[in-house]
DNA sequence: TCAGTAACTGAACAGACGTTCAGAATCAAT
DNA sequence: ATTGATTCTGAACGTCTGTTCAGTTACTGA
C-alpha cells in the first residue's frame, strides 16, 4: 500500500470536505445576518446550505462553532486588509478610507456573508475570548491610523477612540438597513460612507470629498478560503456545551 | 354604592400597575438589551423584575408585546426629542446635537432600558409594520433635518440619506460596547459623539468642536411613563402567535 | 467486482422555551 | 370578620431546539 494514491485521494476528499464547510459557512453567515443566532435554527441552516441538519455534524460540532468561524473568518479579512491598509503609501485619509470600503464589502457583498457584527454572549467563555481579543486588535488598529492621522497634522480629533468606535458602529449597523436588492450596491454604499465618517476627521475638509482612487481589491472573497482556522478542528476546541 | 370611592380605589390600583407595568418593561429592556431577544427568557426577565414567571401575564400578554412596548416606548420618546429639536432656534448644527445628545441618552442611561436597536423580525406583521413606520418617521426626521443644513448653506453633504443612517448606526451601536461602570457616563459618550458625526457636515469645521450650549432635557426619562400606548391594551392588538 | 471509507439521512431524545391554569395569598371596603 | 376582587405562584403542558445515532447510500481504490 503506497502513500501516493492514498494521498491524492483524501487529499481531493479533502478538498471537497474543506469546500462544503465554507458553502455551510456561507449559508449560515447569510441566516445569521438575517435571523440572528438564536432565531436561526439548525434545520434552516442546513435547508440553506441544502444538506439534512444531522449532516451538519460531520463538518461542525454544533451551532456555535459555526458561529464562531464564520466571525472569526471574517475578522480575519477585515486584519488582512486593515494590515494592508497599514502599508499603503498615501494620505490617512486614504488609508482609512481602504479599511472602511474593504470592512463594508466584507460585510454586505453577498458572496462574504459572514457575522462578525454579530459577537454574541452565546458563545463559550474561551471562544469569545478569542473573538472579542481579535476584535479589539482590529480596532485598536484603526484607532491607531486616526492617531497617526492626529499626529500627522491631516485629521483633527478629540477622541480617537470614540471616533473609531463611531466609525466602526456606522459600519456595523449597515447590516441591518442593507438591501441587496436596493438601488446602492455594497460599493456604492461604502464609498458614500467612507465620504462621511473621513470628513469628520479631515482638517482641510474643503478638498472633500474627492474621487480618491485606491488599490482595488482582487479576489477578496477568495484568498483565505483554505485557511488554517477552517480546518476541522482536531483537538477540543469546544470543550464544554454552553 | 357610590363612584367616588370607587373611583378612587381603582385609580390607586390603576397607578400601582402601570407603574409595575414599567418596572416590567425596564427590566426586559435591560435584559434585551444586554442578551438579546431570543436568549433573555421569560425567566430571566420575571426574575429581573423580581417577579413569578406566571405573574408577567398579568401585565402583558406575551414576550412580543414587552418587546414591542419597549421598542415603541424608546421610539416615542426619540420622536419626541427631534420634534423639539425642530422648534429650536438656533443653528442646524445645534439641532441635530439636542437629537443625538437625545438618542444616545435614551438608549443608554439606565433608567431608560429600552432597545429600540433591537428592531427584530419576531414580532408579528402588524406590530413589525407599526414600529417600522415609527423608526420611518424618525428617520426621516433627521435626514430632513440634515437636508436642511445642507440647504442653508451651514452643512455639505452628498448623500443626506446615507448621512442620517450612518448617524444612526454609529449611534446605535454603542449600546454594544457601553459600560455604565466604564470611565464615560453616557451624556460624556454622547456629547464625545455628536462632535464628531456633526463635524462630518459642517462646511466651516474650524469652528468646531466649541462649547455649544443646548437646553437641558430635565424629567427626560419620565415624562411619557403615562403614555397612552402603555395602557394594557383593550382590543386584541396582539392578535396570533407567531 | 468488491471491500472499505466517507457522506448522508430519518427518527428520535433530552432539555429549554413561552405559556396556561387552578388555586393560594393579599388587599380593599363594608 | 366577611366578601369580592386583585395579585401572585408552583406545577405543569405542548412545542421547538440542538444534537445524537443506528442505519443507508455514494464514492473510492484495487
Amino acid at each position: 500500500m503506497r502513500t501516493h494514491p492514498n494521498k491524492r485521494r483524501t487529499d481531493r476528499v479533502h478538498r471537497r470536505y474543506v469546500a462544503r464547510r465554507l458553502e455551510i459557512l456561507r449559508a449560515a453567515g447569510k441566516q445569521f445576518r438575517v435571523r440572528g443566532f438564536a432565531e436561526a435554527g439548525m434545520r434552516d441552516i442546513a435547508a440553506a446550505a441544502d444538506l439534512s441538519p444531522a449532516n451538519l455534524y460531520n463538518y461542525f460540532r454544533g451551532k456555535q462553532e459555526i458561529l464562531f468561524f464564520c466571525q472569526d473568518n471574517s475578522l480575519d479579512r477585515m486584519m488582512a486588509a486593515l494590515e494592508r491598509a497599514r502599508r499603503l503609501r498615501g494620505t490617512f485619509a486614504e488609508r482609512l478610507r481602504f479599511v472602511i470600503v474593504s470592512h463594508l464589502r466584507c460585510l454586505l457583498e453577498e458572496v462574504g456573508g459572514s457575522a462578525a457584527h454579530l459577537l454574541t454572549s452565546a458563545l463559550p467563555a474561551h471562544l469569545q475570548r478569542s473573538l472579542v481579543a481579535k476584535r479589539d486588535r482590529y480596532e485598536g488598529g484603526v484607532r491607531q491610523l486616526i492617531s497617526a492621522g492626529v499626529r500627522s497634522g491631516e485629521f483633527v480629533c478629540s477622541d480617537p477612540a470614540l471616533a473609531a468606535r463611531a466609525m466602526l458602529g456606522a459600519m456595523n449597523w449597515s447590516v441591518r438597513w442593507f438591501n441587496p436588492e436596493g438601488p446602492m450596491s455594497a460599493t456604492e454604499i461604502a464609498e458614500g460612507l467612507a465620504d462621511y465618517l473621513i470628513r469628520g476627521l479631515l482638517v482641510k475638509s474643503e478638498m472633500y470629498p474627492a474621487a480618491l482612487p485606491f488599490p482595488k481589491i482582487r479576489s477578496f472573497a477568495h484568498d483565505r478560503a483554505s485557511r488554517a482556522e477552517l480546518r476541522r478542528p482536531s483537538a477540543g476546541s469546544i470543550a464544554e456545551g454552553r
